[in-house]
DNA sequence: GTGGTCTAGACCACC
DNA sequence: GTGGTCTAGACCACT
């Protein structure tokens, strides 16, 4: 499975890292359908990270649906790509609306996000 | 002066919100260069709220620049609004940038962006 | 008399601000022994300040010597210019110790601090 | 760790007392970048002191970038030692700035400041 | 009255 | 255990 990559002096909490991370790597078709993911201890292990702040992703990431797991065998990648997409895009539009909100209210107009948004969307 | 609104529910510290509030008011003019704000402790009684975070938030925008204290006095508006400008402007392109590299990384295309932006602004 | 100059935005009290000035005018001449100085509520309008906080100016510098006060005429520069220069000499060199004292606790050289002093004294 | 220490004699607030040794120990090395240092908790019992107070210190710190903070696991030194030696030495500068003026304009020959100085670097 | 610092004690999320 | 926020109440110097 890809490897994935933590922040360690982000602000955002390990826990939620790994649920982003694994999200897209859903999304994008990095992981596909029924394909087993590595074990709460090895990627604790392959992370050097707490195995239960682990525990606790992979718990968020089945209760949206994103993982199931089998008992006795592990955690899977379920099969809705197209209600995660959905998901995951709802919680973008989200994103945008409180910082379009922020910037709207500081006095910019939209032209000068639309200008800020493309080139983060190229650059980089 | 105008009335700060605190959101109870909102996740971001209550200090925080009353700095950015503070933040869009010198930037849109509605508070002038030079002009008292509120005591600390007055504005703790109008916002229900203990002094010290109040206080909290007067110091970080005093640390930024936003405002002056003159013990004894009071606090008042700072006599940089340009510099100000410059500087929430970057705050909110890195906001964006944060954003829409998520976006992209989700496989959102830049219209479906854009999309969401114009709606957002124009939105509520 | 010349007249003080205050900065409302520092962070030294106003009472030493008038008290630091006064100093070094008598210091360097530009008031004279047994010169009559402005009275209190004459110096406070002037500077746009409490009476108040010059009184307590001047309660300091008559306590140091540097003003007499006779009842009912006004308050007068004293006449031991030598004394004060020695008082104020003795100031700065306390000054000069602390900040030389962390200098050299955060690792500078003596050379380096020559050099900065050098600069600061020619320099504007 | 080297072990902080206090004066309760100084006019200068306990914590920045806390910051300005913190940061001496950052550049001259004492601390090693990502080391861990003591928690809020530990130091503040360490120093007899509240939490409250080496919180305040530890933000202002990180705010410099000095630290870096980890919730659940504690307080780090940065690793930019170099920038910061700068930035502690254009502190340290304009300090001798402030009283290097003063001292000119109170009469005194460059002559006296450097011997001043001299007596202060290596004295006590 | 003003801002600024400090204490004591509590609660939260995270690891 | 960790850092971070908040409250309540106190004290200080300055205006």
């Amino acid at each position: 499975m890809t490897v994935l990559t933590l922040d360690p002096e982000s602000k955002t909490p390990i826990y939620l890292q790994i649920v982003q991370e694994m999200k897209t790597l859903v999304m994008t078709g990095k992981l596909h359908p029924h394909e087993q993911i590595p074990s709460v201890r090895k990627t604790a292990k392959s992370l050097a990270v707490n195995p239960n702040t682990v525990q606790k992703a992979y718990a968020a990431l089945e209760r949206e649906g994103i993982l199931y797991s089998v008992t006795g065998k592990g955690d899977f990648v379920a099969d809705n790509a197209a209600r995660i997409k959905e998901m995951r895009k709802q919680e973008i539009r989200e994103m945008f609306q409180r910082v379009t909100r922020e910037a709207r209210d500081s006095g910019l107009w939209i032209d000068e996000i639309f200008s800020i948004v493309d080139e983060a969307y190229s650059g980089r």
